[in-house]
Parts: structure tokens; sequence; C-alpha cells
DNA sequence: AGCCCGTTTCGAAAATTATTCGAATCTCAC
DNA sequence: GTGAGATTCGAATAATTTTCGAAACGGGCT
């Protein structure tokens, strides 16, 4: 019956026949004792109910997202909270929309402890990053909205690379009139314009720039502007959406005109977050790895800050096309 | 430059006018300091970078989730982060799948230190309720799988009531012949078949047993099932999904077949994630409010630990029906 | 082998921090 | 006013952490 209450750290020593101090160093993950004495000692400390530092690592680490009303969400957490577990570390989740509740977070985090924090879609202002600087706590920033300079590491995808494969697909497919729907708000989404054009150019059509909308990265940003390519004297025949939640929202604008995909006109999201297969038709879709970016981040940050000059600053991890039932050829070919 | 390493307590305590004992009462969350004495101690330990233990309340709390694959969870992190945000808690997110990594959460957090537990889907076993309790964290179970004991606190929705509703909503616009999908494996869901019958006795209708299809919580479940029903030779003009998930799996299906809803056939969905409005058509559903599910629980835990006894143990939140695009009345009325 | 020098491991002593406990003060009902 | 009980505080004591020197070890060199 462990309830008798926590024995003294001298009374553990000398059931260990050794000396406080070895048990005290232990218990806090000191140096100066050997792997075997260090066995020896954890294994009563526990027995006994202590908690015993880890040598090596961390305990928590923070991940903190602006909002958390994407289904892109999910799957980051679940790609940080698994890599987390393997290396045994918990992981704390915080939505932070304003500088304001950034500051607050700085407060809980540096209170409590943290072996670091993925910044999700966020870029701290320089005056965070050195509060965060001053707190030690390292920083990797995911999916960065601005080039990020080489002082911060990040973990991001080839959104350029992404938005060609969705382009060229429906090129291959045939199509010509292909409108587009993305933001210019984020690094990322102007990436994925550009790899638009690039694949446009690349197949020698001509850009038409009243195909090119910008819009929020939601649904009712998709439907809108789906809207206004669909009311052209010339409609598109296919549309590249800027994320899932838009290319949902085409598909709305679609049905609202009586229009099917991908019979009418096809439809490309980016993203692949897991409803994009539940959708009717199912999405076809560029897929970023979202959990394996998260693990990635996460392995930056509890990488040996002594390595970090060695390793990479920026890590692009490769979008790949997922074909489904949203994208075909178009009528009449 | 607060860059000087720590002064010692001695020092601080001597800038406060202090005995070294107040300060270190201060510190560590101690009684036996008034407030104005604490609050100047307080202050000149931040100033000096020492952490000071918040005197009421903890700094971290867990949420348990079984798997992070459906936008269901979404919500419900959003719910207990931004409850717990409030209470300047902060959340840590753990997918437990088994007795395994049940055991390895509880060693870290134990470890570490948590304010509580809150357990999504998952009854924990009694050896487990066991080194919860012996580890002194408490627990509240959100929408428990089984109807949970006495002894264990926990929220749910009104399920039964919501099977009703969606059931009753589909009757009243002029259906008779409604088939149901939905799953036995967890008490939520045999509460939401329940309901499916008595809304369909309410009505004097018949409940036809083929009509009643039970399958996993997922799109593909939805999909299989919806499948047989739309096989029958005198098939359903409205389904009632088990879930969201299985709602999108039922839109699958019936365009498979070249159905559409709600013209051929009206779909009924359940939980009402975020998702539902973005589907092709927007998903008729039965509104759960995860998020102040989650909110719930994580009050209860924070709840004062002695008014315990008079709190209620299991809470439900109403449902509510969202009337959207599936469900319209049926063909030929 | 014998010696030197740097490294590792350990515990005694010193420094620091936590807890106990009795005294002083305060509160409030009568 | 008075006394019972609660609150606040710090001196004394207990416990824990840190420092630092000594012992033990491991080669490289002569």
């Amino acid at each position: 019956m462990a309830g008798s209450r926590a024995p003294t750290l001298s009374a553990i020593a000398g059931e260990a026949g050794v000396s406080v101090s070895a048990v005290s160093k232990v218990r806090n993950g000191g140096t100066d004792v050997a792997a075997d004495t260090r066995a020896r000692i954890a294994r009563l400390l526990r027995q006994h109910g202590y908690q015993v530092a880890s040598q090596t690592g961390f305990a928590v680490a923070d991940l903190l997202i602006g909002c958390l009303d994407s289904p892109w969400s999910e799957e980051l957490i679940r790609g940080a909270v698994e890599a987390a577990a393997e290396a045994e570390v918990s992981v704390i989740v915080t939505t932070v929309s304003s500088p304001a509740g950034f500051a607050r977070w700085l407060d809980r985090a540096s209170r409590r402890g943290t072996g670091g924090a993925l910044c999700v879609l966020q870029l701290p202002g320089s005056q965070e990053l050195q509060r965060l600087a001053a707190a030690r706590i390292p920083l990797v920033v995911i999916d960065p909205p601005e080039e990020p300079g080489a002082a911060i590491r990040s973990v991001g995808t080839t959104n350029w690379q992404g938005g060609m494969q969705a382009t060229r697909h429906l090129i291959e497919l045939g199509h010509r009139r292909i409108g587009v729907i993305g933001t210019e708000a984020v690094w990322s989404g102007r990436a994925r314009l550009a790899g638009y054009r690039a694949a446009m150019l690349e197949a020698g059509l001509d850009v038409d720039e009243r195909m090119v909308r910008h819009d929020g990265l939601t649904a009712a940003g998709g439907r809108a502007q789906a809207r206004r390519l669909l009311a052209l004297p010339d409609a598109p025949t296919a549309i590249v959406a800027g994320n899932d939640s838009q290319a949902f929202g085409v598909l709305q604008a679609l049905a609202e005109r009586g229009l099917r995909a991908p019979l009418d006109v096809s439809v490309v999201g980016f993203d692949d977050v897991p409803v994009a297969s539940w959708a009717t038709p199912a999405l076809t879709t560029i897929r970023q790895p979202l959990a394996a970016m998260a693990a990635a981040a996460f392995r930056m940050l509890s990488g040996d800050l002594a390595a970090v000059a060695d390793e990479p600053h920026h890590l692009e991890l490769a979008t790949s096309l997922v074909i489904r039932d949203s994208t075909a050829p178009p009528r009449g070919r």
C-alpha cells in the first residue's frame, strides 16, 4: 500500500546506499551520477511516489493555432500529438488570435515551462520573438504566412508545385478555360496562385484575369467567387480552389445553378482534409501531408539545440495530386 | 537586463521586508499569507524571474480522445481550450486508443501534474479508475460510451430526444418509409435509435426492421448501409443517419445511384460538425453543442472538489434540429 | 611498470528552500 | 470588555539542492 506519504530523500538514500545528494541529483535530472546508480535510485524514487525528471528532453510542447474551425487543424494536432507521444512529450493546444492572446499564452507557458512552441499559420512579430527568446522557448512555424527570415525555423509544403500540379492535371484532362480561386493574404496562397500561372504559361495558355479570384479560404469565400466565375459569359470548365473549404463552396455554387461536378465543371481542392473524400463527388485535391508536417516541426523543436546550426531552417514537404471524382475531361471531349 | 540569474529567496525577502518563510510560502501556493503581503511578494518574485504557483486552481488539464480523425474532435477541443483559457489553464491533448496508451498517458500526467482529465467517448476501466484516484486526478467523461455509474461525472447530450427530433421532422414533412442507420456499440447510439423508434411509434408508424441498419459511425459505414436500404424493394424516402459522417456516406450512396437529396431521398445527420454546412446539399442535422459540452465538462473538473457532492453527476445538454437543404417532403406530395 | 593528466563519480559541507509551530494580532458574538 | 477562535507571521527546524574537493578510473607517454 503506497498510501503513506512520501518518505524523505534521506530515507531513500539510506535504502539505496548512497548519499542524499545523489538522490537529489537524480530527482531533478542533474549530472554527476553514473547510469547504473541513477537507474537504481530512480526506481526507488518512483516506487515511493516521487516524480523523476527525465534527464533529457522536455515534458510538454505548445501548439499555437489561430483558429480551430477548419478540418485542417485536426490533422495537424494529430501529427503533433503522435510525434510527441513517441518522445513521451505532451502537447498543449492553445488558440491564439491576437497579440494580447499571445501575451497571455506566453505568460502561462513561461510559468509552467514548455519545451517549445509550434506556431501554425502565424508569424510572431519581432517583439513577440524577443519575448520568446528571453523565455528561452524554441519556436518552429508551420506554414508561415510570410516568407520567414533566416532566424526562424519553419515547415511548409511545396505550394507552388501544388498549384501547378492541380492546374496541370486539369490541362491534361483537356480543359482550357480554367478558373482559380485563392488568396493573396498568405504566402502559401500566393505560391499556389503563382503555380497556377506557371502551369498555364507552360501549356501556352493565356491567363484571363477575370478567371483569377481572391477571397478568404472558407466555404463562403469559395461559393461567392465561384458564383462570379460561373456568371462569366465564357464560364470556366474547371476551377482550382485555394483549399478544400473553398472547393466545398464551389460545389455548393455549382449545385445552386443546377450544375454538377465533374460533368459540367471540374473542381480541384487543396489540402486533402479527411472530409474531402466524403464530399459528393469525392474531391480531387492536392494533398498536403499535414500530420507529417506537424511531426516534422515537432522533431525540429526537439532537435538538439546545438545541432541547429547544421539543420535546415525551412523544410518543405512535397504535395501530391489525389485524383478522386470531382475532375473529368470537359464536356464534348 | 533581467539577465543576472535569480537572486535567492532571502534577498527577495529583504527587499519585500518579510521573512524568507513568507517568500517560500508564496512561491508555492502555501497558505498562511495575507492577500496583500502575498501580492507584494509575488510581484517581486515574478520580477526576478521566479514562477509563482497559482494559489488556486491548476495550470493544465488533459483532454483524452480516442481518435482524432472526425471533425467531432475539433469542436470539442475548441470548447475545452476556450473554457480553459478563461481560467488561465492550458489544455493538453492526447490520443488514447488502448489500455497501454492510457497507462503511458497516466504515467506522463502524474509526472508533470494535471488538474484533471476529460475523457472523450471512452470509459476507463475500473483498474484505470483506481489508478486515477490514486494519483488524485479528477475525471469527467464526455459522451460516455456506456451508462456511467454514479461514481463518474459525465457530460452528454439528449441523444434520445435528438433521434426523436430527427425522425419527427421527417414524419412532419410527410415521409412514411424512413430508414435509420446507427450503431448499438455505444450508449449514445442506442439512445438515438431508441429515439427513432419512439418517434415512429408516436406517429403510429410500424418500424420495419429491414429499415434499421447498424454500422460504424463513419462515411464508409453510412455508404454501405445506405446502399442496402436503397436496394430494398420499397426503399425509404428518408434516412436518419447515426452521425454526420454516416450522413455523408448516405449522400455518396445516393449519388452512386443517380439519386439526389432531398428530391429523391431526404437525409438527416447528427452532430452538426462544421463541415455539415459545406456539404452539397447542406446537411439537415441534429446539433450537438460539442463546444459547450467540452466547456461544461471543463467547468465540472475545476468545480470545487468539496462541492462535488451537490453537483449533478451527469449533465445532459439539449440537442436541436438544424434544418438545411437535405430534407424536403417526399416526391409526389 | 610507473607517471601524469584529464575525466567521471561520488558524498561532506554549505547554501538554499520548505515546513512546523508558537506568539501576536485580529474578529466577532455575547 | 472579554474570551474563543481564526488569521498572519517569522524563528527555528527540517528537508533539499548545490558546490566543491577527493577518490577512482583510463589511457597516453616514457
